[in-house]
RNA sequence: GCCGGAGUGGCGGAAUUGGCAGACGCACCGGACUCAAAAUCCGGCGGGUGGCGACACUCGUGGGGGUUCAAGUCCCCCCUCCGGCACCA
């Protein structure tokens, strides 16, 4: 009689053993072909681990397990996103410093991580506000800075009035603080920022190149937003050394253009001020939409306004007509050139916006109703009123429009991305300082190359300053240095990075973790980059993915890595929902605590069911009884080793069963069908408990199919078979299709569609065979009835014959 | 508003991409074991009609239409839910 699953003893014995041995460490051999599997390395919560990681890591677990067994040197690695807002705001509160309460994070999410049985290779393991670490983020600021990708300017931040402190974007939600729901307005800084908008069409066009799910593909693609179209000058009719600049992605409709937008910021605005005839209308229209937050503006979208410059007109280049010039918020300065051209007749925006006030609309091309609606469509209708555009249709028009500005010297094609540059500045403490210096008289001078790392100082308190500066700006002593370049008295910059910075080159790091040289040593990171397989949350598929392919490319360019792409495949996990089907969180109180569940069920249980609860890409409910099934199956899989034999012959049906279970777990393994991956092992499992006896050889293919899933319960029933060396570090069992055809098949017999009857037949049975076998099958069916047509698929192990009768 | 994803038993979900709808698991029901319960094992489990019965017929994948010998899967229209973006010219 086999002991009892004990799963608790099983899984610390094994855990201790991989602790000792280190069997999953990646080695540098660039004799062996590598693979490197990449989670997202988490941020260290105080709450400690939430179910949701799981997922992702299990999930990779299984991925970097069965490549191991697959003959690959895997780099399977983890570390520690650690900077970053909560455990600022703990410090804040408690008065501890964040290194302490990050530190103290960090034991729980390793001690947790280990007792879940990841194959981690864990003497890479990495930490974002480590020094060591930040001190190679901060040199490729540096870089960037040399390069000309960093810049600083007056930006607005978020500050919420009532904390007193500026947010990030993520910490304002609704338009409000997220912590002290006080209002939330935008006050102008001066920002450190980075040059993404250069990288733009390259981030876009290198999407062709790499393996990433469609939706994350469309995902980046929207955020980057990409638009032809074209650049017109319009003449200032009181100045004629200005003209006003305007990006349209529709330069057929110039004939249909009744009025020009300026957004409020824009520059021309002040200029033209004194030659309008009611400045103090326009001053006080931007006064007030400064003074707007980013919440008022959209909230107030679906009132249009604007204020005209009375007196002040554009001249259309293509017509010569006069146009009056119009200031309004609904034309943003951050978007093409902060000025359009307005073609009520075919925007939609432009169209209520004259409607409200009043003026013109042409229309240019026919085919729709211009009185009730603007007409937009591009695919449909013919130019009109357009002197040498009539009769053509709009794409046509679109292209002829953009030769003539081009030829005629106003204007030119362009391409404008939605993209923004990104703001890298936070006045914040817990974060990596930016290694510059303020010189009175050099202007912004790096820190020297080889003063990294710019430690992070003490600080008596980790608030932002009530003047919304980092809480670094009050450290006097830390602040006034001298310039690196003359000398003379300076200041250091006080702001911090964002929390995005360690995260967007860390797997680089894991290629040399230890490397003081070097971010990471070239030969390493030419054997191990790029990633082969990355996984992480769809919530990261916009920023953190395109500010890591952004430095990524970056740091080729420089000739620091050597591919202009760092994840060949990406793919994503959905989030584990409560059990009420809600969002985990703990006002909702149905947060599921996985030391809780470890403990009573065990980790391989566990980690089977986080894989097996459902589609691997989509959010899913947590079921505390979908585990508890989890555990009933490991169980009886158990107790199945005592009905494994060295004696039993093996039988073509067990070896059918056996290679059929290969394929369908390795494929699905493959196209992320984790649970059907498991579907299949429990079908394997139920049909080796109605054997009397389960041949060896079966039972221990079984077992390396398993191991990636349940690597403890695996690696214990193998060793009871007397093996000495571990199952984890065996080979994936090989699929041979010649065991698992099938001899006989059974095959359905349909009339008109409709299931009849099924009958069971030789695999190599002809058609002819199978017709009249199949005839015979239905004949009461088929009495008095005339055969129109009889279909028979063989397809592999899809066969039918449908008899279409009349 | 725009972009994406989804809608299948009581529940989570399968369905090799046009070929037997409901794999696998959960819940539930019945039986065995037990003094009893739990655990475990065996069996059942979409709806309807008929039959004591193995079974037969019939409806059934959000709704409506279509293509096809054959539709959960393809095409058109509509409804609902989830995620992302949102005055982007």
């Amino acid at each position: 009689m086999a002991a009892e699953y004990n799963f608790s003893e099983i899984e610390t014995r094994w855990q201790r053993k991989w602790e000792q041995e280190q069997p999953f460490a990646a080695s540098d051999d660039p004799a062996l072909e590598k693979f490197y599997v990449l989670i997202e390395f988490p941020y260290p919560s105080g709450e400690g681990l939430h179910v949701g990681h799981p997922r992702s890591y299990t999930a990779l677990d299984v991925v970097a397990r069965k490549r191991r067994m697959e003959g690959y040197n895997v780099l399977f690695p983890i570390g520690w996103d650690a900077f970053g807002l909560p455990t600022e705001n703990f410090a804040i509160k408690t008065g501890k410093h964040p290194r302490v309460v990050t530190e103290s994070n960090i034991n729980r999410f390793r001690k947790q991580l280990k007792r879940l049985g990841f194959s981690f290779d864990w003497s890479r393991e990495i930490n974002t506000t480590d020094p060591e670490y930040y001190r190679w983020t901060q040199w490729i600021f540096l870089k960037l800075w040399k390069h000309g990708l960093a810049y600083k300017t007056e930006m607005p931040v978020n500050w919420c009035e009532s904390c007193k402190v500026g947010l990030a974007n993520e910490e304002v939600v609704g338009g409000v603080c997220e912590r002290c729901g006080g209002n939330v307005v935008r006050k102008s800084r001066s920002q450190w920022m980075l040059r993404i908008t250069r990288y733009a069409e390259r981030l876009l066009d290198d999407l062709k190149t790499v393996d990433f799910l469609e939706k994350i593909k469309i995902q980046q693609t929207n955020w980057i937003g990409r638009s032809t179209g074209a650049e017109i000058d319009f003449p200032i009719q009181s100045r004629p050394d200005r003209s006003m600049r305007v990006f349209t992605t529709r330069p057929d409709t110039l004939f249909g253009v009744t009025y020009m937008v300026l957004a409020p910021e824009h520059p021309l605005v002040e200029e033209l001020l004194p030659r309008s005839s009611n400045p103090g209308e326009i001053e006080e229209y931007r006064e007030a939409a400064a003074h707007k937050s980013d919440f008022e503006r959209t909230e107030v979208a679906k009132e249009i306004t604007g204020v005209e410059m009375k007196g002040v007109y554009a001249r259309n280049p293509a017509t010569g007509e006069q146009i009056p010039i119009w200031v309004a918020d609904y034309v943003l300065i951050s978007y093409g050139t902060g000025a359009i051209m307005a073609v009520p007749g075919h925007d939609e925006r432009d169209w209520r916006f004259a409607r409200k006030y009043g003026l013109p609309i042409v229309e240019v091309i026919s085919g729709g109703n211009i009185e009730e609606a603007a007409f937009t469509e591009i695919d449909q209708g013919i130019l009109v009123n357009s002197g040498p555009l009539n009769g053509l249709t709009p794409d046509v028009a679109i292209q002829r429009m953009t030769d003539i500005v081009e030829s005629e010297g106003y204007g030119k094609k362009s391409v404008q991305y939605r993209l923004r540059d990104w703001v890298f500045s936070r006045q914040r403490y817990w974060g990596e300082p930016i290694p510059m210096v303020d010189c009175p008289s050099c202007g912004w001078v790096p820190v020297p190359e080889d003063e990294l790392p710019l430690k992070l100082p003490q600080v008596e308190q980790y608030r932002t300053t009530e003047s919304g500066e980092s809480p670094l700006a009050l450290l006097t002593e830390w602040v006034n240095t001298t310039c690196p370049k003359c000398g003379e008295p300076a200041t250091r910059e006080t702001d911090t990075m964002p929390q995005w910075a360690g995260s967007s080159w860390y797997f680089l790091r894991y290629a040399d973790p230890h490397n003081d040289q070097a971010l990471a040593a070239r030969d390493k990171l030419e054997y191990w980059t790029p990633v082969d397989w990355y996984n992480g949350g769809m919530e990261h598929t916009t920023l953190h993915l395109l500010y890591s392919r952004f430095w990524h490319k970056f740091l080729f360019d420089i000739g620091v890595v050597p591919t202009s792409e760092p994840y060949l495949r990406r793919t994503s996990h959905g989030l584990i929902l409560g059990e009420n089907g809600e969002k985990m969180s703990k006002s909702r109180g149905n947060v599921v605590n996985p030391d809780v569940m470890v403990g009573k069920y065990g980790a391989d249980a566990f980690r089977l069911y986080e894989v097996f609860m459902g589609p691997f890409d989509q959010p899913i409910p947590w079921s505390t009884q979908g585990l508890i099934g989890m555990s009933r199956f490991l169980q009886r899989v158990w107790d199945l080793q005592e009905k494994v034999s060295w004696e039993a012959p093996g039988s073509a049906e067990t070896s059918r069963i056996v290679h059929q279970t290969i394929k369908q777990v390795g494929e699905r393994i493959e196209s992320l069908k984790f649970n059907t991956a498991v579907a299949a092992l429990m079908t394997l499992a139920n049909y080796f408990s109605s054997l009397e006896e389960i041949p060896r050889e079966d039972w221990m293919i079984f077992l390396r199919l398993m191991s990636p899933f349940t690597p403890h319960v695996a690696e214990e029933l193998w060793a009871r078979l007397g093996h000495a060396d571990q199952v984890s570090l065996q080979s994936w069992p090989a699929f041979d299709p010649a065991l698992a055809a099938e001899d006989e098949v059974e095959i359905p017999i349909q009339i008109n569609g409709k299931l009849r009857a099924k009958f069971r037949a030789a695999a190599d049975l002809e058609d002819d065979e199978i017709r009249s076998r199949a005839h015979d099958e239905v004949a009461g069916h088929l009495e008095g009835r005339q055969v129109r047509k009889v279909i028979v698929v063989r397809r592999g192990d899809r066969n039918l014959v449908n008899f279409v009768v009349s």
